[in-house]
DNA sequence: CTGCATCGTTGATCTGCGTCAAGCCTGTAT
DNA sequence: ATACAGGCTTGACGCAGATCAACGATGCAG
């Protein structure tokens, strides 16, 4: 969206401050630093330009960066030796890469889209943790957030059928976009079907079929193939199991 | 194990320094502190003792407490409306519980067995992180493991065959043990098979099957009902699907 | 030792989702 | 426009694991 405009920015050489232009800068863990800690941050980042399809880390390589990304989408996921592959998570505008790392990483990141990422080195990163502890804070909560998440995913997969799994998911995606100011009625889907069925552990045929059940149902009606809106947002978050959340 | 002893030196007044008593102190976060970190934990947290099937932490409840596991094992769970759970982890002395927490707890815990903790004042902690960095640091690095872990769960739920759902779970308690020293090879299951289908996306009926089809292949054997010898740890790490890692 | 409750195992049957297969839709290149 | 490729949908069928059911083991209370 504002991708042309930051390598514009990043080109020039008497750059004003890229991070200040940052569109993701009020979504990412940097809106934490002040003006030095921008400046300091800067200093040890790269800007990354990708497109779709484009490798970003890959499973079992040494974990040498760190990443933030600014626009875009990116998919996580980890792969079995037979190909069977479980993604783990799909990052967009403002969301951290690399926090499950130890010296290799333990999953691949690949582009879903053209998009952009600041990359960092991760021993400066590390150093810089160490000069702002408000960062590392910053990133203690999201690393909470990620793990509450994967919580929720790890009930999801082991636990839900395939029309709460695909139910959940558009709730979360409804969520999202609630949180990033929009109504959380028009759902946009970057991904495929397949990348879909990664996610929730199911088969591309099922999550094509189970779509197809909420269309009939008038849960949800099909815009394009990549887009839907939810036209009864109570119906959805019943059949996501969101109705009481604990027995108690 | 060493409960009573931990118990009798906390209801001492005149304590020398619980935390450097601890046997869990070395697995815990706490050993990133000198001596003046310690004595400032300890001034913030409650030595807690819990009996079998004793609730921690429920889901849904205000966040309040922290804890540090000090002895004994604990189940950390979620919940759907209808009763269907999900284990998310089992902790065991040393670790962390109060990592994934927002205002309010996301998940319940409960006691596996007899054991105790050190609990902390949510509040409290977070003071004592912003005096101590690199408690903060080791907490960040806790997360990341954690999150890692629960990566590989999603992977296991998402992909991962009945067979390999066990198989997996008993190398990943082997490792535990190498790391806490032992050979790997003598496991202990404190939980029941109906947890142990709870953490793995099964069913009772599905563990004990598959349990004795890998007795009968020889690949484990049974010692009682809760602990078990692995006889053939390169078979069972190939049917973890731990042979390749990664596609590439 | 006896009784009882809980947990675990094993077998028979069922079913939700995967697999296989065919056809359709969408976007892009010519 | 036309053709092609990749993605999506729908149907028929099969199977891994769930469900239902019965029985055996374990451990604790009296």
């Amino acid at each position: 969206m504002s991708g042309t405009t930051e390598a514009i920015v990043c080109a020039r050489d008497s750059r004003p401050d890229p991070c200040s232009l940052c569109a993701a800068r009020h979504l990412s863990v940097c809106n934490v630093l002040a003006e030095d800690g921008l400046r300091r941050l800067n200093s040890i980042s790269d800007h990354q330009d990708f497109g779709a399809g484009e490798i970003l880390v890959r499973e079992g390589d040494p974990a040498t960066n760190l990443f933030n990304i600014t626009s875009g989408a990116v998919r996580v996921y980890k792969l079995l030796p037979d190909g069977r592959r479980q993604i783990v998570g799909f990052l967009f505008s403002g969301d951290f890469l690399g926090l499950a790392t130890g010296d290799r990483y333990a999953f691949s990141a690949e582009a879903l889209s053209t998009g952009s990422a600041c990359r960092f080195q991760k021993k400066s990163y590390r150093k810089m943790l160490v000069e702002q502890p408000d960062l590392e804070t910053a990133l203690l909560d999201r690393a909470s957030h990620e793990l509450q998440a994967a919580h929720n995913q790890m009930l999801l997969l082991g636990r839900k059928t395939a029309v709460e799994r695909l139910a959940s998911f558009l709730a979360d995606l409804a969520a999202r976009d609630r949180r990033a100011g929009g109504a959380g009625r028009i759902i946009q889907l970057p991904m495929t079907r397949a990348e879909i069925a990664d996610y929730l552990g199911l088969t591309t045929e099922t999550v094509s079929r189970v779509t197809s059940r909420l269309k009939t149902r008038g849960v949800i009606r099909l815009l394009s193939l990549h887009s839907l809106s939810i036209e009864k947002p109570a119906e959805l978050a019943e059949l996501a199991g969101l109705d009481a959340g604990d027995g108690a």
